[in-house]
DNA sequence: GACAATTTTCGAAGAATATTCGAATTTAAT
DNA sequence: ATTAAATTCGAATATTCTTCGAAAATTGTC
């Protein structure tokens, strides 16, 4: 146990971190960012407002932190699920599915992420275009792999496959959270990756 | 010519507000919004800061003037394209197109409408909202038009369909817009409607 | 063309928020 | 027990957004 071993005013510390993280993401994500003030974040976290500096350097770095503190959960996730599955075209779809549940089960990183940080001017910030581009290799790698084993067409061009397929989780993501969640995502998303793949397919 | 029976006043006053939106989407174009500084504005459009708030309620207000101010051009030219085919098929096909194109030739305006605007908590804002829906609902509509026709398959929702497309518009857009446009843009667009339109097809 | 009414402009001040500094406190090490 | 190190946070500063109202410019009227 890491924290265990930690002397206690680290471990407080990180406890204190862990706090204003999830204070930040629950108000960054229902109010957005520029609506949300540092101090109100300190307040929900139960912690000086000064404080916040002893752990971010400015109210961006906080931001970034949002994200980061999710993939790790993210990830260990869609790679159990894609493992469970045999054959490259049933991991993919696994993973599609799993990375709605999650967004699912965690709308105020959703937002944080999908609408906030993925497409404004972060992802300029080397830090966070890293995370994200890993993200999308991963879809990248798992179509690649499929076209290899002959379930999709050769034609396939595995980058376009990738945009295809964020695109659509981002946008029906985007929806989804906008409109005040008009629909089952996970259902839905089904859908659309069935209707995406059929493009992938080989032609019989 | 209404911008010449405008009174002196008028005109002037009119003027002075394109300015200040021409130099807001540049700098919000460039820097995102949250990093650009009403001072900034001022000072590129050339007014002093106290004069925007003559013609903007506040920051937001700013910020959602600068895709309205374009949708007027956008529109004209997407049914002027869509005009000169014929087939809702093609029709689908050219408007998408052409909305690559303007972003393309605007891309400062590409990034405060899909990167700042679109995803962000403005379009919470009933005035924002309205315009976005209008723009979906287009394609909506001509991918109904398709299937009415029989290019599309009868299966096809036609709401499933148009998130493909947008997302796939989104992505694709954000991905040049925030990696310094490694392809070009319309040629990609182009690959990649092609391949979703596989999906849509009546199958044989 | 003078005068009043109206609109437009903007300097000065205020409010909200982000950020820094360093001294006081707490914990760890010797 | 004493020193060193890390952590916390009150007080002060900096930046940015926003308001107010008086000055200036324009328009309408006689």
């Amino acid at each position: 146990m890491v924290a265990n071993t930690l002397k206690l005013k680290q471990r407080r510390s990180r406890e204190r971190r862990e706090r204003i993280v999830a204070a930040a993401t629950r108000l960054f994500g229902r109010r957005g960012i520029a609506q949300t003030s540092l101090t109100e974040v300190a307040k929900l976290a139960g912690v000086p407002l000064p404080s916040l500096y002893d752990y971010f350097k400015d109210k961006q770095d906080l931001v970034a932190a949002v994200p980061e503190d999710n993939y790790l959960a993210l990830y260990e996730r869609l790679t159990a699920v894609a493992n469970g599955k045999q054959g490259p075209r049933q991991q993919l779809r696994a993973t599609f599915l799993a990375n709605l549940e999650y967004i699912r089960d965690n709308p105020d990183w959703g937002r944080v992420f999908f609408l906030e940080i993925w497409p404004s001017a972060a992802v300029g910030q080397a830090r966070i275009r890293k995370a994200v581009d890993r993200y999308g290799l991963h879809y990248v790698e798992l179509i690649r792999r499929a076209v290899a084993a002959g379930e999709y067409t050769r034609d396939l061009d595995p980058y376009l496959g990738m945009s295809l397929l964020m695109g659509s989780l981002c946008h029906l993501t985007a929806v989804w959270l906008l409109y005040r969640k008009p629909y089952e995502l996970v259902d839905r998303g089904t859908a659309m990756f069935d209707l995406t793949e059929v493009s992938f397919l080989r032609r019989s």
